[in-house]
RNA sequence: GGGCGGCUAGCUCAGUUGGUCAGAGCGCCUCGCUUACACCGAGGAGGUCGUAGGUUCGAGCCCUACGUCGCCCACCA
């Protein structure tokens, strides 16, 4: 790889990221198969697997897309570098409605439609479009450092996922779990397509509330058959019923008036016909326990054909079907006078007349529930119309059962809750589109409208002769499929499916599917029925959910409100690495993130301060390690060495628990408050003096301790740890396939105990140094009385005269002081280490007084709340011991404390 | 109408199985260019963990209500 032989003081990301992802990708490292070409991995070994969901080819990656590559890529390094047989699939999606959306305004841009173009052009087109876009996302996947296996890439319309996705329909239309029907469909008169349901966005929105009057035909009588808007109209009439309506254009489709059985109000009049406005149509009067007798007048027009209740309650009563619009959503000729109108405008019309004729009785303000689709945001027409369907019903038993028995596993658990709500509420899924661009539906209509589905013409005709007995004109359904149908095939269509092939066998099922918790019904639950259904087992175990990225004021990042955070520039601006970073330490599963610029800068400055500790230590290293005698550690070392292993085994379990950003956390604390605030700092004695064996322990120390780091903090910041690492002495070709470290045995309680007792010291003269405003290049004295713990503190002379700036010739350490000096600032540690300042000059007896009663009082508090829970009926006997012992042990320290600050305070007064 | 999530220092957020968990970053105050780093170092101020009950020897962490903001689902026209 590419040596950059001076490391420059500041950090540049974009001198080393680019090209070593190149290096990367062109040694094959995202490859299993190069893991066990290197011995790293073997075929034998456990299998991680992940399919990375297939961005649309709509336009560029957003931050969620820098989210879910973040958090995937870092699962798929943990594992690769644990030596699992580890395989990422990358892939794009071509996202059929969408896609189709945003060539059509740039179509719309040059004054045409699809349909001036042809089918056959568009589609083309779209093609066009696809290849543009695909290559931006895949190069801005390659800056996120994803370590995917290129050669593996998908495509959901390429050749293979086109079998698979004929293969599904065909199997699930033979076991007649795919069917045609006639269905009441959210319509997008827009798109001029159906959409599923969950394609329907809901807002509140202002609407109002329209009263209007239908006039009841007298019973045995007749009503004057003037048309409508004569003044005749209903003429004759001596009752009405009065309903109410928030959408008034429907009127004309009205097939009822229906009321709640057990309503007395209205019980004379079922059975009852009114005179529909409008249309003068004759509609009776049923009763359905459907209405809600509190709503409106409790009286409610039926509209089959434009309402779901009302399609319910039709079918129920066997009405007919009345559809008043065209596709498009003017009214058709259904609607008699208003025939050829937007349904805006013939809303307007009709209420208009409605007036004129008395028949309006009033209208209020309403907020109302809006459909919009989800891909242009027009208003959502119900509508008849036929289409293919997917039986929901058999295919969501076994997939509530995979995650009810525990096979699958969510994360976080919660979701679980939603996902078993909307499988076992789950309506059948709409999988036509009336769209062009996507996988056309596999079957041919013969001349009697008959269907076959086959994978191809040659296939269909061959059916066709078969059921005919002769050969027939057949033409092929216009529509193509839902997107989601072939994605979610995904984890296993990526592999190779429906063909038998060693992928297949070797990943499948996967290990993790991650993404945003907002596709969990659109995608998530589709592949675990679909691969249930198509494999015959789970598709994956785990399904790990990340929550959505908001701006700072909480907002989902989007074009359309200008919020949009584009993670390129980002990048531009601190580095792939320090994005990664942020993205996951301030994050936690399933929970929204507000990601804030000065987050990111704070991740910039961790890697900046990462690349200084690097810089660092290998500007302290010698051309050749020596080997060193562990004999020779010393308690710095010992103790960095210890709190390396605590860190090692915190952050695997951690990663095993999927709590990256704890991990992070973790490992950034580590290497900035422990090993460059503290280890750093002390190893310089060593480093700089002239004990030439001490001065290689530290060199090896300082090179182990940050090369097992590097390799913990990888999967975050992969690119800043590879350069790194490899300038550290290490084994291996490249830190992606360097072995996850495991606790080495350093773990040293003494060691960790005796060094924190050494760093209180130090910052209790630190803090006594800047209260008493003593200058900082300033070395002063200091007294020691250290009790049991003589010895030790000894050897850290001269770490603690660096590190407090004391004076060498003026500090004393001993056991006990028969006579402390008196002008003196005390301080007492830990467990019982006394230190005095004799600050010539500067101390203020009065002032170290007041200081000593409060720290006093603060101690004598603690003994008191310790005592008291030591006391407490049923602690010392119901709590787990170390916890009773640590009680016990705070308590004598504090009560030691208690007894050298009141001497010393005696002593002074 | 159901369901879910957030509510922890001025701001943005961590806090894994209930027992050093009251934390971090930014901001603020005092110092400091000590030869890795001013994208830095040292010290400091700042919170009754939304409210009220409860369980427990012990609760940001579990339970029950409530408040508030947000999200998801849902055929009150």
């Amino acid at each position: 790889m590419d040596q950059i032989k001076e490391l420059p003081k500041t950090y540049d990301p974009h001198a080393v990221e680019e090209p070593l992802y190149k290096w990367w990708e062109e040694n094959g490292y995202f490859k299993p198969e190069t893991q066990v070409a290197m011995g790293q991995s073997s075929w034998e070994a456990p299998t991680f697997t992940i399919g990375m969901p297939p961005p649309n080819v709509t336009g560029a990656l957003h931050i969620g897309h820098a989210m879910t590559a973040t958090v995937e890529d870092i699962m798929t390094r943990y594992h690769r570098m644990r030596g699992d047989l580890t395989l990422w699939v990358p892939g794009s999606d071509h996202a059929g409605i969408a896609t189709q959306a945003v060539v059509e305004r740039r179509l719309a841009d040059e004054g045409l439609t699809r349909h001036d173009l042809g089918r056959e052009k568009f589609v083309e087109r779209v093609w066009q479009w696809k290849e543009h876009y695909h290559r931006r996302i895949t190069d801005q996947h390659r800056r996120l450092g994803v370590s995917v296996d290129w050669e593996r890439e998908r495509f959901t319309m390429d050749e293979g996922l086109s079998r698979a996705v004929l293969t599904a329909f065909i199997r699930l239309y033979n076991k007649g779990l795919i069917y045609r029907d006639d269905y009441l469909v959210n319509w997008c008169p827009r798109c001029l397509s159906v959409i599923s349901d969950l394609e329907v966005e809901h807002h509140e929105e202002q609407g109002a509330l329209w009263y209007v009057r239908y006039p009841l035909v007298p019973e045995g009588g007749e009503l004057s058959d003037a048309p409508w808007g004569s003044p005749d109209w209903g003429k004759g009439a001596t009752e009405w019923i009065t309903v109410a309506t928030t959408r008034p254009e429907t009127i004309l489709g009205d097939t009822a008036v229906a009321v709640h059985p057990g309503d007395e109000r209205y019980t004379h009049l079922i059975g009852r016909v009114a005179l529909l406005p409008g249309v003068s149509r004759p509609i009776p009067i049923i009763a359905d326990a459907a209405v809600e007798r509190e709503f409106g007048t409790g009286a409610v027009k039926v509209t089959p054909g434009h309402d779901p209740t009302d399609y319910a309650i039709g079918q129920r009563h066997g009405l007919p079907i009345i559809s008043i619009m065209n596709r498009d959503a003017t009214i058709n000729q259904e609607g008699g006078p208003y025939a050829g109108l937007d349904r805006y405008e013939a809303r307007q019309r009709l209420v208009a007349d409605l007036e004129k004729a008395g028949l309006l009785v009033k209208k209020q303000e309403h907020t109302l529930s809006v459909g919009h689709c989800h891909r242009c945001g027009t208003v959502i027409e119900p509508l008849i119309s036929t289409q293919w369907f997917v039986k929901m019903k058999p295919l969501a038993e076994p997939a509530i059962a995979a995650v009810r028995d525990g096979r699958i596993r969510i994360v976080p658990e919660h979701f679980e809750k939603i996902y078993f709500h909307w499988m076992e509420n789950v309506r059948d899924w709409v999988i036509s589109r009336q769209l062009w661009w996507g996988h056309r539906i596999p079957v041919w209509y013969g001349p009697d409208s008959h269907p076959f589905a086959a994978f191809d013409a040659p296939e269909a005709h061959e059916q066709a002769r078969q059921h005919y007995g002769h050969e027939v004109e057949l033409r092929q359904d216009e529509d193509v499929l839902d997107t989601w149908f072939s994605s979610g095939l995904w984890p296993f269509s990526i592999l190779g499916w429906p063909d038998d092939t060693e992928d297949l066998r070797t990943f499948y099922p996967n290990s993790v599917l991650e993404t945003g918790y907002d596709i969990i019904f659109f995608w998530v639950a589709r592949m675990i029925f679909m691969g249930l259904e198509m494999m015959g087992d789970i598709p994956f175990h785990t399904v790990y959910l990340h929550g959505l990225i908001r701006d700072e004021l909480g907002r989902k990042y989007s074009k359309s409100l200008g919020n949009a955070l584009d993670p390129m520039q980002v990048i531009e601006d601190v580095g792939t690495d320090a994005l990664r970073f942020t993205l996951m330490t301030s994050s936690t599963p399933g929970v929204d993130t507000k990601l804030s610029e000065k987050a990111l800068v704070a991740g910039r400055n961790f890697m900046n301060k990462l690349w200084n500790i690097g810089r660092f230590t290998l500007n302290s290293l010698p051309d050749k390690i020596p080997a060193v005698d562990p004999e020779q550690f010393t308690l710095a070392d010992r103790w960095i060495l210890s709190r390396t292993d605590d860190l090692t085994e915190s952050v695997t379990r951690l990663f095993e628990a999927y709590q990256f950003g704890e991990a992070g956390r973790q490992i950034r604390d580590f290497l900035w408050d422990e090993f460059a605030d503290w280890y750093v700092e002390m190893s310089k004695i060593r480093l700089q003096g002239s004990d030439a064996e001490a001065k290689a322990t530290a060199q090896a120390v300082l090179a182990t301790v940050l090369e097992r780091a590097l390799r913990l903090l990888h999967p975050f910041a992969p690119f800043i740890t590879e350069t790194l690492w490899q300038r550290l002495p290490h084994e291996g070709a490249t830190i992606m396939l360097a072995p996850w470290p495991t606790p080495a045995g350093w773990q040293d309680e003494t060691a960790e105990r005796e060094m924190n007792l050494v760093r209180e010291l130090i910052r209790d003269i630190r803090n006594a140094r800047s209260e008493y405003n003593v200058e900082p290049s300033r070395r002063i004295a200091a007294i020691v009385s250290a009790d049991a713990h003589e010895t030790f503190i000894r050897s850290q002379a001269p770490i603690i005269e660096m590190l407090a700036r004391v004076d060498g010739a003026q500090f004393t350490i001993t056991r006990s002081l028969a006579e402390p000096p008196a002008q003196a600032v005390s301080l007492v540690i830990g467990e019982g280490i006394l230190a005095y300042l004799p600050l010539a000059g500067l101390i203020d007896l009065d002032k170290e007084r007041e200081r000593l009663t409060k720290e006093v009082a603060d101690t004598q508090a603690e003994i008191e709340r310790t005592t008291a829970l030591l006391n407490k009926p049923g602690f010392a006997d119901k709590a787990p011991a170390n916890v009773v012992q640590g009680a016990r042990d705070k308590l004598a320290a504090a009560q030691e404390r208690h007894q050298k600050l009141t001497e010393r305070l005696t002593s002074l007064a």
